[in-house]
DNA sequence: GACACTGTCCTACATGCGTAGTAGCATCAC
DNA sequence: GTGATGCTACTACGCATGTAGGACAGTGTC
């Protein structure tokens, strides 16, 4: 009775949130992303951190002179779309409406974000 | 330099979602729930998984004569709205709306909760 | 070619999570 | 009151995750 497909881990997810802000990027690319967004691990804990993306297919990389440069595989769309589901699934008992009633309520949107939104209902309706 | 708070884990919040259907109960009441869900978890797990929620403050349980009976003290809302948010600040780059087309679009939804949405929108607007 | 860097690999270790067994206390049925 | 039942508490164990140290190898520099 195996679990559920388990989340991308939070630690792993900084890492893969830096490669998806610089493109791609070292090891030490990377901490100095992470750096810039106030966290501050050991070289070799983003080191680790990036082999188990990459042993699960998130990341791949590729054999430079200098150091191994990595690049991520899975988007940002993907893992959002995944994250999503579930939450459809486990907090919304497979509603989507109320969630996104939550969402339009408790964050602000631009004006055209909201112009966006009406005409993609209207076109739906 | 501590990680953000941590989620509700897997197999904990399934038996929260229990305990949301099921208003309170006990931890029998709870198994079985979760057998109409197609789990199948020892009892003794679910009493390691409840005593867990407790612990963190999501549920609270009263003896009564023949068990304790178990109550929700952490709300589906509740959870649903910190889940978000985490998913808007870590996959939106604090962004909601893309998130919010992304579930729009990838969930079906009534004709009355498209109304609804729009109706709200245009309010907002 | 020996040294200083820089990078990778391997190993480790504490804690969290999923899962459950066992012992012992309470209660019910006679 | 004695056995059968049911419930809780305690303990455990393996794998995942967050974090990192130490060994070792490639490369540039005199």
């Amino acid at each position: 009775m195996p679990m559920e497909e388990r989340d991308i881990p939070a630690a792993e997810l900084e890492v893969l949130r830096a490669l998806w802000r610089t493109g791609s990027g070292t090891v030490r690319d990377v901490l100095g992303e992470l750096r810039r967004q106030g966290r501050h691990p050991a070289y070799t804990t983003v080191l680790t951190l990036l082999g188990r993306l990459e042993k699960r297919g998130h990341v791949t990389r590729s054999k430079e002179p200098a150091a191994h440069v990595y690049r991520p595989r899975t988007s940002r769309q993907r893992v959002a779309r995944d994250r999503l589901d579930r939450l459809v699934r486990q907090l919304g008992e497979g509603q989507a409406a109320p969630l996104i009633l939550e969402l339009v309520q408790a964050h602000k949107l631009s004006v055209a974000d909201i112009r966006q939104l009406r005409e993609l209902l209207g076109r739906l309706e």
